[in-house]
DNA sequence: TGCTATATTGTTATTGAGTCTCAATTGAGT
DNA sequence: ACTCAATTGAGACTCAATAACAATATAGCA
């Protein structure tokens, strides 16, 4: 079952591969399919590392390059958490808009639906008489207080 | 007039320094003098072009340094626009809760009233069980778009 | 199947924002 | 003015991300 749903995504990586004239290589469907098949948001560092577990020839400057394909075909997307690198994470049945719950300490990102921010994004539009290409709504919250909820991954030692 | 207004912030931002037992240096007022006097949002970098010419012997270190003192005392702020760097505004006036709008080409950003948005943290907060430290609303849009209004910088060749 | 043009790759070097180190300097209380 | 800790500038350094380039692999075609 799970397999049917990423052979979806899958062909849907490679149509969109075609459509722009690029080849399918094994190096892009390993960073593809270490792009869905891990849970979580991920940085680039990490893709390389589970990449690498499916081809161990792929290299740093190709994670880069693939990157962007990824998002372009929207079959990934970016989360910025404003630390110095970015976060992603799979477009793995997305229905409405998120916001994202930060981790100001340990990083854990929470995503919770915020359906009413696609009303909000086409209001802002009209606003500014232009359409809207992508939004965000990122919460900042701190770890002690995500510990209460027990879904810190941090142990602090001060 | 303008210059009661700034010196209203000199007073704050020295009682600020003051609290923490900080010194009133010069290069720390001319950071913080270029951080006032320019309009629009800055890089660190922009602010040190602009903090150099107040007082020349103002070092990038410095800057740097100096950054995190003016974001604590609530006197700039951050504005992340998803770039590897950093920009940061002047809290001039500001009474409610601001999105952004970006462009993607140019990298101007217009600053909107969205005062729903405070509200809206309330409820995220609620709904996690935590206190929101910060929120950030941000529309991505594309400078062709904004080309329309006539408020692109930027001139294409492509 | 094999051939060819060219897109793609890994390696390595490089960029650029931001941080760190440390000796020299400077501000503020005495 | 004196003293000493806070602050500074210069420059080395970190680290994510990008660029250059020679080697390799892919897809279309014979």
């Amino acid at each position: 079952m799970k397999i049917e749903i990423q052979d979806q995504y899958i062909e849907s990586f490679k149509e969109f591969l075609a459509r722009k004239g690029l080849r399918v290589t094994n190096q892009r469907m390993a960073i593809f399919g270490a792009a869905f098949c891990c849970d979580n948001h991920f940085t680039a560092e990490d893709l390389l590392e589970q990449a690498r577990k499916l081809d161990d020839s792929v290299s740093r400057a190709t994670v880069y390059r693939a990157l962007p394909l990824l998002t372009e075909s929207n079959l990934i997307r970016e989360v910025d958490v404003g630390k110095d690198y970015k976060y992603y994470t799979a477009n793995k049945d997305v229905k409405t808009f998120q916001a994202q719950v930060i981790c100001m300490d340990c990083e854990k990102i929470f995503e919770i639906d915020a359906p009413f921010m696609e009303w909000y994004g086409k209001t802002v539009a009209e606003k500014l008489l232009l359409s809207v290409e992508d939004q965000r709504l990122q919460v900042s919250a701190r770890c002690d207080q995500l510990k209460l909820k027990g879904e810190c991954n941090r142990v602090f030692s001060k």
